[in-house]
DNA sequence: TACACTTATTGTATTTTATACAAAATGTTA
DNA sequence: TAACATTTTGTATAAAATACAATAAGTGTA
């Protein structure tokens, strides 16, 4: 294509009328995982109409016109789960051509990590149901979720060792074999426990308590709760671990 | 916004029709950055008419209709440089609803990485120049250009850790001292020659050619070569330099 | 109470890697 | 041939990663 077809840089002489560029859509697609106990999931919608009725889809939306991308993620997220305040970060758009029956629209996939047991998704209007899916066992899904929700995988690993996202997965109060469960998880690796608890000691933003864990029947552990303020300061010097 | 405001999900009982979904446009804008002898730079192009005329602005256009996202920003890489099989990255899509002032426009940023004494952009219908600018100093941009560029000189230092995309701004041959200027120039930091090499030594995908540099006033050094395949396969395992 | 049991926590010895710095090598140039 | 500039190799030390063992502190039970 020429450069000549441009006409918002300015040059009309062969364009395209302008208003035939503004006859597309985007939408935000959520990848939701879910944690608790070792296990990792993600929230998928059965959808309620065409295209692909009945599919497995991540739940997402068209973005309205006057609604920031952010927006729209959040809102999506606060439709499905009434969770509010939940860290969601950008993860990659998706453009090609044909990816939507309907038309033009390419999507923004966005990612969130939240503790699945304190959360009931409610089916909706636009969702016949709603599930938590193991993300090592996942249904055919509509559109091209299916590559959305590969490279968010991936995206995941990276974040969980450079961002705090993994704040809301954990109780308030945690014991650091929780913390490395959650790693292990997430990163697919196993960590030797004295070595993994090693490399912790010397972080500012990890706060021992003076309690300790209630009604186990073995040793109990120490608790430990994150200083935010500190992780963030920790981030912003280029601190991210190295698991 | 209520959920029950979606269509394309299905519930249209109070719902926007979905025509006024289908006003939007998308723009690709190409983040160029330029690299020769230790010095960073980006390719800007000065606007030739409204919105922001005469504004430096990062090359950029709006994607047809029936173009691939990745398709558009190789497509202004292309009418800009005239450079193909330049690897480009995306980097992340900025969609606040009043970010241009001609409708609802986000743009999704794409970052490249060339060898700028080796091209000459020329200047286009569209834009009245082109010039390279150091990234210590960037003139006031148009729309919400700076802000995809420092997004964008982060995501470099991040990306020259863990892809290939130093390929094209070396030379075929290159020495190891070529190759730490070039990491310590993008990620502003000094490395200490013997060590610098000795991490380096390792690793499979940088060939040792039998040849030196020639017309060197010194000792010459010895030229290697970048094995692609092998960085490839390297980096599937998971590799990433840790400089 | 004493002892088994389970997991937490600390410790230690070994290997590997990072760091700082120096010495030697190899071309050009005067 | 010697000065010069940089490359290349080496070495001694410090720091970090790893494997694995020992000890601690609760609960549950004989």
């Amino acid at each position: 294509m020429p450069a000549s077809r441009s006409l918002i840089q300015g040059d009309d002489m062969y364009a395209i009328p302008i208003r035939d560029f503004f006859k597309s859509a985007f939408s935000v697609d959520c990848v939701i995982f879910g944690y608790h106990a070792g296990e990792l999931k993600v929230l998928l919608i059965q959808r309620g109409s065409e295209p692909f009725e009945n599919f497995w889809a991540l739940p997402g939306d068209l973005v309205y016109p006057d609604e920031d991308l952010d927006s729209a993620a959040n809102r999506v997220l606060m439709d499905l789960t009434s969770l509010t305040d939940i860290p969601i970060r950008q993860v990659h758009t998706f453009g090609k051509v044909d990816r939507h029956p309907l038309g033009r629209v390419i999507t923004v996939a966005y990612l969130a990590l939240v503790e699945f047991t304190e959360l009931s998704p409610h089916a909706s209007s636009w969702a016949r149901q709603t599930r938590w899916h193991p993300i090592s066992r996942i249904p055919r899904l509509a559109f091209d979720h299916k590559e959305i929700l590969d490279r968010s995988v991936l995206d995941l690993k990276t974040l969980v060792l450079t961002e705090d996202i993994w704040s809301k997965v954990l109780p308030e109060k945690f014991t650091l074999t929780q913390f490395q469960e959650f790693f292990e998880c997430v990163l697919n690796k196993r960590f030797d426990k004295g070595n993994f608890r090693k490399k912790l000691s010397g972080a500012p933003f990890l706060r021992q308590l003076n309690e300790t864990q209630k009604n186990v029947s073995h040793r109990p552990s120490l608790l430990y709760s994150l200083d935010r303020k500190k992780f963030q300061s920790a981030r912003a010097k280029g601190f991210a671990f190295d698991f």
